[in-house]
DNA sequence: AATAAAAAAGAACGCTTGATTGTTTCTTGA
DNA sequence: TCAAGAAACAATCAAGCGTTCTTTTTTATT
């Protein structure tokens, strides 16, 4: 046999894509085989370098789209947006419905970034510093006007960052909460945490170091029985 | 050649573990090879059976292993602290500080539970959700005492946790900012979010739906140039 | 109908992997 | 001093890996 009748270039390379995000979401990148990933599209694993000159670029591709296609979006989100308060809750909303909608997208271009060879990796890093820099910029912005209170906007924007995308390690669509919910508490944690007071923060607080810890007996009966995995939750 | 002269059980048995945080966390499990494995302790493969029954194995002890001991020692900081607000600093203090000064046994932690064979898996989830039900509690007290405004607490203790783990993304040593300095940002941030007025978030917020975008032309010349990784950094 | 181009099959490659086995050497306690 | 056993070596295995190359079949073009 050779070419399969109703054989399509476009549409394979489509399926091999969609294959792709599917597998490396779920198996990983190391772990996910080429032969694997050929059955998936019902090819022979040889058959797939017609459409990706190797793994590691099937990776590049998908990361690197994925990323143009996050800053893109949120660029256009937040054009005409003036008051940093609304540039905030823009981005924010942003982000996290983006995040639910594209989880393995976006699981992917944080988790295998170090699966990238160095140029590739340069690539899509630059690409994250400017949608970060979309944040840094709106903390900054507010901070200057005085409605948020931002010590370090590089930091804020981290942790803000980390906060959000942290979503797509739990939710599942279907759940309890919807969308449009679940973006009003995280924005309202985000809001909360860039105008709050800073009163609690500035108050010295004195921590215990790590090694002064006493250690202290834990009930070893009463650890929670695992229940059963919901289905391609990393969380769960 | 056979048994190595000064050779002892116990400190291979370490050394192996070291080595293994240590490749893990820079390649992957999936990416780190037994070969790679011994040669970084000096060994040759096989032997290396003498310490782990399999490469699943190592990689659960590693994971099981920190797990336990982040729990036990948050839960030993926590102990007779029985105000909210103080437990809350508490808690993300020593979650902060924790996960600077053990960045790569977290990371694995984090990043490579979908290795993890199922009933492996399910013991380190079981332990996690121990772990967050200790933030969950607090922001239930709090909450019940008024003190904190918290519509969600699974939801605020995701968020969070994941705000605060975030930070050994990019945390590197002898940084600008202090381990003392970043406390105080990360847990400014997290007892505003938590105990803020909440106004911002209870307004009702019209966001864009994410298929509204219009496109709009990106700058393509001023995109920054990749500076040269700092080691070891994920994120860099 | 003839021809070129596209799409996929399928075989083969060199290599590495995790795992296992049997053997040898060294250390240590009695 | 000497046996027991811990520690490490060396060799091997089948399986799977990413990749390349050639061949075959289908589709599109003229």
């Amino acid at each position: 046999m050779a070419r399969t009748i109703g054989s399509n270039g476009a549409r394979t390379a489509e399926a091999i894509r969609q294959a792709g995000v599917k597998l490396i979401y779920k198996h990983g990148y190391e772990a996910m085989s080429l032969r694997q990933l050929a059955a998936e599209v019902g090819l022979q694993s040889g058959s797939l370098y017609k459409y990706f000159e190797n793994k590691q670029n099937l990776l590049f591709d998908i990361v690197r789209d994925h990323m143009e296609d996050l800053l893109g979006k949120a660029e256009a989100d937040l054009a005409g947006i003036t008051d940093p308060l609304a540039r905030l809750k823009t981005f924010s909303a942003f982000h996290l419905r983006y995040h639910m909608t594209r989880m393995a997208h976006v699981f992917i271009a944080n988790m295998e970034i170090r699966s990238l060879e160095d140029e590739h990796r340069a690539v899509v890093v630059a690409l994250r510093r400017r949608y970060e820099g979309l944040l840094e910029e709106i903390l900054r912005q507010g901070a200057k006007d005085g409605v948020f209170q931002v010590r370090e906007p590089k930091v804020a924007t981290y942790a803000i960052i980390s906060m959000l995308t942290g979503i797509c390690m739990w939710y599942r669509p279907g759940g309890r909460l919807s969308q449009d919910e679940l973006v009003e508490i995280y924005t309202g944690l985000v809001v909360n945490g860039a105008t709050g007071p800073g009163a609690a923060a500035a108050k010295p607080f004195e921590a215990n170091p790590l090694e002064a810890v006493t250690a202290q007996p834990r009930d070893g009966g009463t650890r929670a029985k695992p229940r059963a995995a919901r289905p391609k939750a990393v969380r769960a």
